[in-house]
DNA sequence: CCATTTTTTGACCATTCAGTCAAATAAAGC
DNA sequence: GCTTTATTTGACTGAATGGTCAAAAAATGG
């Protein structure tokens, strides 16, 4: 098992890989501009990854991995959960009225291969359902400290605040004003009062 | 000004191809798909609509004409106006947790096509906003009818309930349970309360 | 230093892509 | 019925698609 090493850093490749997808979706994104932007030779693209299928898998599992952790760790901050809740939510906001917003990687996925891919399909439902549970976590913990009364359902109220941020990115694609956005979530968080 | 007349009905054609685009998108829909599926000789395709990018927009747009106003018609129903909104919505839910679920085609038009393409973007723009529109008018009238406060906001919650009826668009193309839904409607719906 | 194993390189593949062209065909007005 | 105008038909374009192949190059272990 000897042999010449990779030349180039397999991880940064995915990433960069996956930051084409994330901006043009999969069809849209060919081999070549794929190649440009990776900065590797073809061969080496199916020598480690397989093909153009495999390595949007692999870049979509990476970046929901990373999103997911992000989340988490934004959820997490010590202080109030329900805060903690609502900074994310706004902070997703603020980034959905950027005029370059590319949306999440995973919702542009959801929208345009998981109706004709299982295997994607599956891999998006996996990674969206930590988000839920996220959330659902950390409205737990609310209730815990008294900011949500003990009736509160942690579940529902997760499932909705994710839909509610499911819903900002598609918005952000049309540029949504300030004021538009800031409509939505005034009455998108008014259920955690 | 006389000659041969056109075989095939224009508007048929054209809905035969907004059905396809609807389905796949615009990239993954080939003009061999969308011939095949249109019934129609290549050359009609270019004489009658002029390329497969403004045969694009006049579906998109033709989508966007029906939807608005088949939402304005379920909106002007006799009856109560909040119940209408909340029929909408529900009606709209129970198409989201269809197995064949298609989402709304100026959501995936949005998504797929409106951050790189400017005449797009504006187009589903102006269908979009109609909706928000159409929702303001028949919260106002749940106003005058008492069924909501005075100090209600109508604006501001047509663009909240837009937003959640967004989101189930993306929702549903990864086949959610219907209680999933339920749980994300009974939290949305009850800023009418 | 040599043999082995792997990666790199660039040419190459069939297929499909959107779009064009010109000839054949049909219909309408005169 | 003839001329004019428009549509249909099918062959054809060059470019781009995702993917493959075999030879060249490099690095490792012995």
């Amino acid at each position: 098992m000897v042999g010449r090493k990779l030349e180039f850093d397999r991880e940064e490749a995915l990433e960069k890989a996956m930051d084409l997808f994330w901006s043009k979706g999969y069809n849209a994104t060919g081999l070549n501009d794929l190649l440009k932007h990776m900065g590797i030779q073809r061969q080496s693209l199916y020598n480690t990854f397989g093909s153009k299928h495999a390595l949007f898998l692999e870049a979509v599992q990476h970046y929901g991995q990373t999103v997911v952790c992000c989340i988490e760790q934004r959820l997490n901050e010590p202080g109030s959960p329900l805060e903690n809740i609502r900074n994310l939510i706004r902070g997703l906001a603020s980034e959905a009225i950027c005029p370059k917003y590319r949306g999440c990687m995973m919702a542009n996925t959801m929208m345009e291969l998981a109706p004709h891919d299982p295997a994607v399909a599956k891999m998006v439902q996996c990674l969206t359902l930590q988000v839920d549970k996220a959330l659902e976590r950390t409205l737990e913990r609310a209730v815990a400290a008294k900011e949500l009364p003990k009736e509160a359902n942690p579940r529902q109220l997760a499932r909705f605040l994710h839909h509610v941020i499911l819903g900002l990115y598609v918005r952000g694609k049309i540029h949504p004003s300030c004021s538009y956005v800031d409509d939505i979530l005034e009455v998108a968080l008014s259920v955690l009062e």
